[in-house]
Formats: structure tokens, sequence, C-alpha cells
DNA sequence: CGGCCTGTTGATGCGACTCAATTCAGGTGG
DNA sequence: CCACCTGAATTGAGTCGCATCAACAGGCCG
């Protein structure tokens, strides 16, 4: 981990505009958050913080990408979420007093800025859009997680990995439709880890996929042949 | 569901007066919020609210209990959430301005208080310490979903039975130690739920853990024999 | 080239769900 | 007060999904 020094407030500032938690805060609290935050780099492969250390702050990811995962002692693990450039994480460390309830791992190498817990919370208090914000990407957090929930108690892997690759659909595209294609944002064992499975689970159910003319697969790349098989196997039908 | 009216407003206060979520509020404050606050009750088995319906506001629980919960299609159903006196629940659905993530379902004869959206979002801006507890509070249940989500995803029906049993000892009595008993809150089919299983192979691992003497079971009555044995059935090793 | 990581495919075993039968407790009505 | 019904809980037998173990192919990099 680099820190890179209280540095261009300026151009931090740019950066926080445009990203979620922050929009509609008058500028004059934009600049007050753009100096309190620290610069830190992780390289590739890099613990940005472990399960059950004290949390100190939270998060916002400008460069690369991090996974967040649960791990048991014989060493499978669960990604309870990957996070993308423009997106905050461990946020809600910040709120109830513990330590962090995840490990946060750099994927590739990674800038982000950090804020630290006491600075942040004092500049809450005095900012509803801030806090509204906030509660609103909490919420945002919860529904996701609820579906998680959801998804790893009553379906199995075929209707959760059905179920992803529709999301990705939506989010590449603005529809779903035959002929669309997208890529996958990690390598396979990722993907796998985080629908709650394994590598050799996933690439059996795909080429299940495939053979069934549901999908095409090409190295990362996916795309969607039959959207209606697709829905039906993601809401947990037989195909 | 029957509408008590505006009614006592004195008596709801005080009320809020002892439930988290209001804490520290000053109490004009609290007092613009026992107003705008309506008493619903409902009886036993009755529907709050369905997934996917439109979100109009949140609950504070005043009597009896709630369960929250996602079900598919073919009849199963998972519990994400069992709510108690003084707990509040679609506490979320207010901040995104979404629909109901889960069904809430009234398990004995409920009363509570209903906080419609708009209006709290308005008191909320102008009451930090409100703003703060409801942070607070979102990412207690964040903590909580996690735990789930790495207990559903990498341990067995045994360990998340042992684990959930050795919280709800915890709960009763500050302590685990051997002897202590304490009453499971509901039928063993909703605690199969909760755990993300059916009664049957819940009645299958009790009966083991009871045949090894780790707890006694009679009724809903549960007894720890041995906790240190129930730690490790808890941490996933073998048994 | 040789090592390492990722991904694919096959054989096997285990955990947990399904289906079905039975018991038991609580509540209801004759 | 007892017969009856319903829902919960238990137990057994059978099946299925998926993890495990193992072997192997391809790509990347030192």
């Amino acid at each position: 981990m680099t820190d890179t020094g209280p540095g261009a407030t300026g151009q931090k500032k740019k950066f926080l505009k445009d990203v979620y938690l922050f929009s509609g805060v008058p500028d004059a609290d934009l600049e007050t958050l753009a100096h309190l935050a620290v610069s830190k780099a992780f390289p590739r492969q890099a613990t940005i913080f472990q399960e059950g250390r004290e949390a100190q702050g939270f998060y916002l990811l400008s460069r690369g990408s991090v996974k967040l995962v649960k791990s048991s002692p014989d060493g499978k693990e669960y990604i309870i979420r990957l996070v993308g450039p423009g997106e905050t994480f461990a946020e809600a460390a910040v709120f109830s007093d513990a330590s962090y309830p995840a490990t946060a791992m750099a994927l590739e190498d990674c800038q982000t800025l950090f804020f630290p817990k006491a600075q942040f919370l004092r500049h809450l208090a005095a900012s509803p859009t801030l806090a509204r914000n906030m509660l609103a990407t909490l919420s945002r957090l919860m529904l996701h997680l609820t579906r998680q929930l959801e998804d790893l108690s009553l379906k199995e892997v075929s209707a959760r990995l059905a179920h992803y690759l529709l999301e990705r659909c939506q989010e590449s595209h603005g529809t779903i439709e035959k002929g669309q294609a997208f890529e996958l944002p990690t390598t396979k064992t990722h993907l796998a880890a985080y629908l709650g499975t394994i590598g050799e689970t996933l690439s059996r159910t795909l080429s299940r996929m495939k053979s069934q003319g549901v999908i095409e697969v090409e190295k990362g790349r996916i795309t969607i042949t039959d959207p209606a098989v697709l829905r039906k196997i993601a809401s947990g039908e037989k195909w």
C-alpha cells in the first residue's frame, strides 16, 4: 500500500463530483471532503483490509477492482461483492463501531481514496444531503445482499448463473435481447466464488447452457442467444 | 389490518423513547415522530406487506413477532429475519425509492407503528441524530445479512445450527456455559427456514447432536451440555 | 524451456432435499 | 367429554445436486 499523501485536492474534488455518494453535495462540502480523503494505492493481490480488524474508515475506488470476501478456515471463499471504479466499499463499517466484516483484496492495481472514520462522521453530521446519500447507498447494498441470500438459499447454481448473466447483460446494454454480448468482469474462478460455487461446477453449467443453445462462450465473452430460456432457468424452471 | 388511528400520541412517544433508533433524539422531535406514526395492528398469519409492492414506509414493532421471508414459486421459503418487539423493519425500503424486497408476515397478533416514507424523510433531514441512528441500524442489519451469506455459502447445516444455538444462548444469558437452557423462539419449521434448510433435516441434525451428548432437547427447550464441541461444530470441524 | 495459473472434463462420494408413513399435541365441534 | 381434524415433528428410504479428487490442456511469463 502506498500513501500518496494529501496531494492534489482539486483533482480529488473533481473525482468526487461524479460519485453517487456525493451527488448534490454543496461545493464547499466537497472541498472539505476532498481534503480529508487520503489517497492510497494498492498493487494487484494486496490485502486492503482484513476481516476482524478494527475499521478505521471506508474506501472509494477510483481505479482498479476489488473483491470483498468471506473465507473459511479450509480455504474456500465466498465473494460478497465485486467493486468497480466509482464505487465505495466498507461504508457500513464506519457506523457500527465494529471491525471490518469481510476481507478486501485488490484484483488489479488499485487507486483509492480513504475516508477516515472520525473525520467523516464529524462532517456527516453537518451535511443532510450526504447522510441521505449514504442511507440510499446502504439501502441498495442491503437489497443486493438480500437478493444473494435468496439465490443462495432457494435456487440452484444454474439459476444463479442465469440470473447473473441477465443482470450483466442488462448492465452492459440497456436491454436483454438475442445476440447481445458482454465480457465477464473477472476470471471464471472468481465468478464461481461470487455465485457460491466452484470453478468446476461453473464450467460444467456453462457448457451445458452452450450445448443447449442458450448462450455462446468464447474466452471471457458471453453471447446470449436465447433470452427466454435463460429467464426460465433463472426463475428455477427445468430445462 | 386495523388502523387504530392517530390516538394517544403521548403513549407512542413514551414507547419511542426506549427504541434504539430514536435514542438521543430530542424530545421535541420525538413529539413530531410520535405524531406522524400511525398505529396498525395485524392478526396472526396476516401479511403486513408483500415483496414487490411499492414501499410506502417502514414499521416499528411494539408487540408480537414478524417474519421477513423470500419465497420461491414452488413453495419453499427462506426467512431473512425474525423481528421482535422494539425492532424496526423495512427501513431500507424507505431510502431506495423502490419496492419491498421481501414479504412480512405476522407470526402472532401484532401491534406496530407505521412511519410513512415521505413524512419521515422530511423529518430525517432535520435531525442529524436520527440520521446517524438510522445509519447505525442499517449497518447492523448489513452485518447480519453478511453473516448469513457466509453461513449459507460456506458452512453446512450442522454448523449453521450450532452457530445459531450459541447466539441464542449468548442472548438469553450473558455467557455460554454448560447447562444453560433457552427456548426456541418459534416452531422448528420456522427455525429450519431461517437456517436455510427444511424441517426434516433440522430434526435429524438436532437428534444427532442429542445422541452425541452436545445438547438436550425437550419440546421447544434446548439445554447446552457441551459448549466446547458446539463451538467446534459451528466453526465447521468434524464431529 | 519449465513453472504456474486458469480452465475443462471425468469418476466418485457426501450432504441435504424429496417423498411417504407415523406419531403427537392442540383446537374444534358434535 | 370424546371424536375428529389439522399442523408440527420425527423417522426411513431413495435420489439428486454439487463438492471433491484427479488428470490434463492451454496460455502467460520469467
